[in-house]
DNA sequence: GGAAAAATAAACCGATTGGTTTAATTTGCA
DNA sequence: TGCAAATTAAACCAATCGGTTTATTTTTCC
């Protein structure tokens, strides 16, 4: 059931919806306001009656991508109760994820902070907020595990975090690059191994 | 010592050269010509006297940047004899990576790849060619080390080498998005421990 | 149903884009 | 030393850029 928004909410939201895979697939530099035109419908008029620039666009394309990623990861750990269950869900979500992916063009995270990291503020500091949600969703996890006994009380969270979403990272971008989700998945496979070799007790 | 070359090569290289890290920083589509005339000090006359176009100013700047990191690994290699000491090495090397980067801008091979897999082909090839080179190299020295004794038998070298690029270029992503060397560091100790644990007998 | 507000299209703007052509300068070599 | 070749600068090109302004259309609400 969708909540009755105003003419120019649907709008927007058709702005932002329509563009995210652009950006997530061209980079803020290689999408044009002619592509956001084509892709909506509208012409610059109609676009900037919604948006101040080009730049508030992407920032929200941005962050409509992220959200729709990570609202999926949390849907998939709050299925699960045990710490090691959720862990996996989100590699499982990973797993699909160059299959049918959310977002055309990759995962939005690594994109944007690869382009923004240099040119950008606003977006790397968007970028970093996401990192973070998900840096913290995983370190919360494993204390989670920790608290019930689940995983060992030495079991570093921070680390496997940071190892956690390097390896999921750079082996999206290898599986991407070589248009072949073996990366992903050898990557995956070996979080999988970790959680049972170094977690769990 | 250097050897002669024509004019034509010396200014070939000096476009390659200085625009190498403004491509590694802004990207292909955020360069501009204008960019790349201020780095050299030509105007675009100087500059397509010795190019077709942009696209193949890039290309070589790319292959510049990716040589200089590939030739700086190979040697490190070259100065150890035991496989466990060349992974070592290059860990080593990367771990200075984002302290005195030899190219501004992060890991050439990344940023190319993920701008480029969507949007350029010819690029993308030679992304491919580069990854496929330091594939090659981590898993013939995992192969060295299971034929000489050191490594297990049953030791993955493709695996392996999947997991040690990613592992690297995540931990890179995750360093560069930060500002902070310690995930890259994380990653590498990871490495370490695995070299220890998983491929050594 | 009509008027006002909201939303969008169309026209326009100055600047910048990648690239080409022509003029000028520099270099190389006899 | 001078001339031709090589190299580069300057001028130019059409197209596109992000964004603004004005006209038109659509939507909302009384």
């Amino acid at each position: 059931m969708e909540i009755a928004t105003s003419k120019a909410e649907r709008t927007r939201q058709l702005i932002v919806e329509r563009s995210a895979p652009i950006f997530n697939q061209k980079g803020f530099a290689g999408t044009s306001m002619q592509d956001i035109m084509a892709a909506t419908g509208l012409t610059k008029g109609g676009i900037y009656g919604h948006f101040e620039s080009k730049e508030e666009i992407a920032l929200a394309a941005f962050e409509h991508a992220a959200g729709i990623i990570t609202r999926q990861i949390f849907d998939r750990i709050a299925q699960h109760e045990r710490a090691s269950d959720k862990l996996k869900a989100i590699l499982a979500y990973y797993r699909q994820y160059l299959i049918s992916s959310p977002v055309t063009g990759g995962c939005p995270v690594m994109n944007t902070a690869v382009e923004a990291d240099d040119t950008n503020p606003l977006l790397r500091a968007s970028v970093i907020k996401v990192l973070n949600r998900l840096h913290k969703a995983v370190a919360n996890i494993v204390n989670q595990g920790i608290a019930e006994g689940e995983f060992r009380p030495g079991a570093n969270a921070s680390n496997f975090s940071i190892l956690f979403v390097s390896m999921i990272e750079g082996g999206i971008m290898l599986s991407k690059a070589y248009g072949d989700s073996k990366h992903l998945n050898t990557v995956i496979k070996h979080l999988e191994q970790l959680i049972e070799t170094e977690l769990k007790t």
